[in-house]
Parts: C-alpha cells; sequence; structure tokens
DNA sequence: GATGAATGAGCTTTCATTCAT
DNA sequence: CATGAATGAAAGCTCATTCAT
C-alpha cells in the first residue's frame, strides 16, 4: 500500500497555523491550508473532522504545552513564588515566541472557539489557569505578594497584557524585542508605574 | 460610504452591534442585521457600501467619541497627569459600559480589522493612543510616574489590560461590578502586586 | 422590488419531476433543476429547504390529488363498490397519464423515500389506501367481491400491478396503450387468467 | 470485469447485497462494502472494475440462477402449464426468499439500472421473461388459460405483484408469512377477485 | 495480490450583493 | 427611497477510484 508519508497530521497542523495566522480562522479555506500543507483538500479529512476540529486540536496543542511546562514549576518546593510566578511569564511568552503564526492564532482566535465551542475547546486551558492562580496565592501567603490581590481580576489582567504583547510583537510592526518586553512585563506586573 | 443621515443609519449601526456581538463579524449575516433594524435588507446598501463598511463605521463612532472625551482632559492644565490617567480609564470603561455589545465588538473584532482593513481603519484610535501617551509623558515629565517607563509596551500592556477586562465583563458569566474592577485596575497599573 | 415572476415554486416542481426521471433522485443536481426551471441554483433554496424537501413536496402534491379524488369516490352511495372500484384505477392511472415523468418519479422514488424519510412522507399516501381498502371491503360486505380476500394482500398486489404497469408505459418502449391496458388490468383483478 | 474467482469475489457481492439493501445503491459507499466483506476498500477493484459492476454482477448472478431453474421446467413435457406456472411463482418467490436484502436490492435497484446501463444489464433477466411467457403461451394453447389473455400486459402485472410482495415482505414491517402469500397470489393470479 | 493513504472532481448549500419594481 | 426576489460565486466536504508500497 501507498504508506503514509511524513507527518501529515503536523503538516496540516503547521499550514494552518499559518493560513488561520494569515486570514483568520473563518476566512481561512481548507484548500489554502491543503495547498501550504502540500497535499490535496481531500487528505485533510482524514487527519480532521473537518475544519473546527482542526483549530481546537492546535488549541489542545498549545495548551496541554503549557500546562505540563507550568505543572512541575507549581508544584516545586524549592522555588520561591516570586520565581515560580517569573518562570510562568516565561514560559507563556517562550512558548508562543517560537511561531509569530501560533501566537497570531492563538490571540485573535481563541476568545470565540470559547464562545462557540465551549465544550470542545481543550481543558489544558483551564488547568493551565489553575496552575497560575496557586502560585500567586502561594506568593499571597508566603507574604511576597500583596494581601489584598483579586486573584480573579489578576488573572484577566495579565491575560490580557500577555495578549497584546505578542499581538503587537507578532504583527511585528515594530520591531520589538520580546525577551526585553518580557522583563519589562515582570517588573510592570510586580511594582506598576508610580513613582516610590 | 456613509451617504444618508438620520435614524435609519443608526437604526443599522444599532442593530450591527448586537448581530456582530451575538455571532462575531464573519459569521454575522446581513440579513439579520437588516431584521433587527426592522428594515429590508437591500436598504442596508443605500446606507453603507457593504458589510465591512458597517463594522468600519462602528469603530470610527466609538473611537471617535473616545478621542472627543479625552482630547480636552489631555489638554486640561488645571489637572494632575495622575488625575487625566484616572480619568483616561474612566472614560474608556465608561464608553464600553454602556453597551455589552458594544464592548464585544470592539474587543473581538478590531485586531483583524486593522490586519485587513489598515488603510480604512478609523484614524480617532490613533489619535486617542496618542493622547493617552501623552498624558503618560507628561506623568513621567512631572515626576509623577517612574522614569524608567517605556511608552510603547505601556501602551499595549494598558490596552491589553483593558481589552482583557471589558470581555470578561461583556460576556458576563462571571457577575462582576465593572466600576469596582475599574478602581481595582487603576490601582494596580499603578502600584502592581508587589508588597511594599 | 423585483417581485416575483410567474409561479417559481411550481416552476421547480416541474423542473424537479423532469430530472429526477431522467437521473433519478440520488444522480439528479439541484443545478440541473435549476437549468430546467430557468432560474439560479440559489433561488431554489427560497423555496424549498433542500433537495429532499423537494422530492417531498412532489409526493405531497400527487398524493393529495390522488387522495382528494378517491374519496368523494368512496363515500358516494349511489355507486356499487365494483364501480368504484373501477373509478379507483381510473383516478391513478389518469393522474400518472399527465405526465410520463411524473409517474417515472413515483414509480421509482417512493420506496427509498418512505424507508429514509418516514416521517416526512406525505400523509396523503396512507389516506389515500385506506380510502381503497373501504372501497374494497365494502364489496366484500355487499357481496360483489369474493369473501376470502385478503385485503393487505390485495393491497400489495394492485399496488404492484400499478406501478409496474406506468413504469413499462412511462419509459415509453413499447409503445402501448395506456387506456386499453386500464380496462385489460380492471379485468384482470376480477377474473384473473383462468378459463372459465 | 470479474476476473477473479474464489470466495473473495462472492464475499464482495454478499456484502454488497447488504450494504446496497440497507442503503440504496446510490448512498452506499464502497468502504462500507469492503468493511462489510471484511477487506481492504482497493481490493474491490481487484475484482470488479467498478461499483456499477459489482450490482450488475449482483443481478446477473440472480437472474442467471432463476433462468436456470425455470428452464427446465419451461421444457418439461410431463407438466401441464398450470403446474409449471406455479412453479415459475414459486422458484422466484423461494429464490428471494432466501435473502431479504437479496430482494431489497433487485426490486429497488432494477428499475434504474435497467434504465442507466441498458447494454450491459444481464441478458439472463429477458431471457428468464421469455421462459414465463412461453409457459404462459403453452397455457393457453393448452386451453388451460383464458384466450383473451394479452401476454406483455399479463408480464407486466406479474412482475409488479411480485415485486410488491417481495418488497413489503423484505422490509419486514408486517409480519407476513411470505410462503401462504405465495399460494394467494396464485390463487389471485389465476381467479381475480371477483365473487363467482 | 492486497493494502489503505491519497487524490480531486463534483456536489449541495450559503449569503453578500444587485436591481426590477 | 425601499423592497426582497433573484443571483451566482464560493466554500466545505464526500467518496469512488488510484497507485506506491
Amino acid at each position: 500500500m501507498r504508506t503514509k508519508q511524513g507527518n501529515k497530521e503536523e503538516a496540516i497542523l503547521t499550514a494552518a497555523v499559518k493560513v488561520f495566522a494569515e486570514s483568520g480562522y473563518h476566512a481561512a479555506k481548507i484548500h489554502s491550508i491543503a495547498d501550504e500543507a502540500g497535499i490535496a483538500a481531500g487528505s485533510i479529512y482524514s487527519y480532521f473532522e473537518n475544519k473546527q476540529q482542526i483549530i481546537l486540536a492546535l488549541f489542545d496543542d498549545v495548551w496541554k504545552e503549557l500546562y505540563e511546562q507550568i505543572s512541575p514549576v507549581e508544584k516545586d518546593n524549592t522555588l520561591t513564588a516570586d520565581a515560580k510566578f517569573d518562570m510562568l511569564i516565561d514560559i507563556v511568552i517562550d512558548v508562543f515566541t517560537v511561531d509569530r503564526n501560533l501566537a497570531l492564532v492563538v490571540v485573535n482566535e481563541e476568545s470565540h472557539l470559547i464562545r462557540d465551542y465551549p465544550e470542545e475547546f481543550t481543558p489544558y486551558f483551564e488547568k493551565f489557569m489553575k496552575s497560575g492562580e496557586a502560585i500567586v496565592k502561594e506568593g499571597v501567603i508566603k507574604r511576597q505578594f500583596r494581601s489584598d490581590i483579586k486573584i480573579d481580576l489578576l488573572r484577566i489582567l495579565i491575560l490580557g497584557q500577555i495578549r497584546s504583547l505578542l499581538l503587537t510583537w507578532a504583527i511585528g510592526d515594530k520591531k520589538i524585542s520580546i525577551q526585553a518586553m518580557k522583563e519589562d512585563l515582570k517588573k510592570f506586573i510586580k511594582c506598576g508605574i508610580n513613582r516610590v
């Protein structure tokens, strides 16, 4: 038989990231993804049920990866909460920094995916968030962070900051150093803008 | 082409906000907007060239309104930079708080609109941003804000925070008090999370 | 506005009869029906939900017509059962004789339609059959027909005869006189082939 | 092209009968047939040129079998025409009674097969019919059947009765005894419904 | 020969947009 | 101006068939 040539599933996902990033999920055509992956349009349906499952798989991959990175950090007793928090930011930024297009897709499409397919959206997103919250809570308890922190709000704000930062970087109009920004972000989150 | 004045254009825009918020721009149907506005689908094309011009008009209205509110504040010599900054946040939050759907549309669709129609996207967005930047710069000069603030980064981060906050509020899963959050946001931006 | 030109619904049904007759329901293309009807393919969907609803509408029209013709006959007290039975055959044959294609569609597609969409198939078919059965029962009671007739079987057999006759006529290979055949059919049903 | 001999070809045909019966020819998937036969989809094409040849082969098998059963009966000088006629009915009913699915396929698909592939449709169908006609003609000549029988019409009617009977039995809604019906059918064909 | 991954033509259906009335 | 019937391009998806292994 004609055996599988290369890893088509991965090729499709890679192609999809590019096409989704360029056109947005809705405007993206299955044919474009197939072309980009170098396969026939019909072949996509051997690997994914439909267009929606492709992007859901993408998000599953990303958040699973992120969760698997943050999870051991969260549980590490040798680290201070402050250090863990820094690593949280590092992990997110570094994972997305690998691929501008991936960053774009996640930043631009996540919101409506959660709205449209709440049942099917990857559970790793919420798991990752819980880990992040646990780190902040630990910081509060260990008196490294302010005691009046509202965890729900903090989550919203930091998520927003990271998204915004990644979007700006990924669009790439302004040549910004994402690594430098990462450090500034940490500092900003911790200290704010007030003169002290 | 926004040729006609009067309440029909407004009715269309109001309907569009609702439909875009519920379905997202791409999935939104012109027929749904027409139904919601109580007019015939074909009539929309007397007021707007096409679907894209409707949403661009929406964004123009919103950012024009915001710019017209922040502009006098920025120029007001009787206010401290810190007070101006608070008003900046107030203005943004308050304008969107009037209409959950408007908040959703702006938060969800702005990014791809700028990507897809960079030339046609409202100039008021950038004007508003410049005003915001001027306020922060003034605060730095007047030594109310830290001197090492990176204005570009700050803009990105604050924008992200506001978007994230509005999105969470507008989705409305968690019953949050947007007014309380507004104050927390100001505090967070200014002081960060570190214990002092 | 552009008002309805002609009766498009009827044009679609007429076109559909032709296309379904020529290609069979499954192989029939919506575009062929639209072409035949002289309209755009998309227009069909203003009148029918989908392909399946077109053919279901066809069957509804046909069996409604047939039921409305047989119903008064069944209830007519001035007629003998024998005469009613003759009219039953006349009605069926005459309705289908108007349009070879209609005959073909009904004969060829009814069976799988009932299988595939039992809930949506026209109730008039069953109503018509009940009327037919009532006529035969009356004939038995009034001792015009044999007392050992099995009504369920008779229904099956007569239906089969009529279908087969119509099919042969509609295909039109053999130039047969449907009117002559109709009389022979009545005689055959009543007397069989045995020499007496 | 039926190139290969042996049980794989048979397995495909057996599987095809089931799948065609359940879904109808058009909706039947080659993959389903392959699955049912326990082979790979591609393998089917070693035994049959395409989907159409499978069903044509099926019909060839069936009508060949039927022809080979009726042929000696027809020529048997020791039997009366009446007895031969009974055996004709017995043969048809009994062959199909072995397999509900086979009955369904023949009843539902024959008509469009003859329409779509008149050149390729099995010649045994026509041969079988000729034998049947010969029997009836003999009955007429030997004065067992009525002299005014129209042989073409009779063929049409009896074929229709048998098809209808088999369809009803094969669908299996009503639990009917096909053997009992067979006898009733013979009687009906011979005597009709009139009271004598 | 057997496999099943790969193909891609071709289908139904949607919906932004047009335009006759 | 307003209407909504009509359009038709465009897209997602299916599945009979091919062919490298």
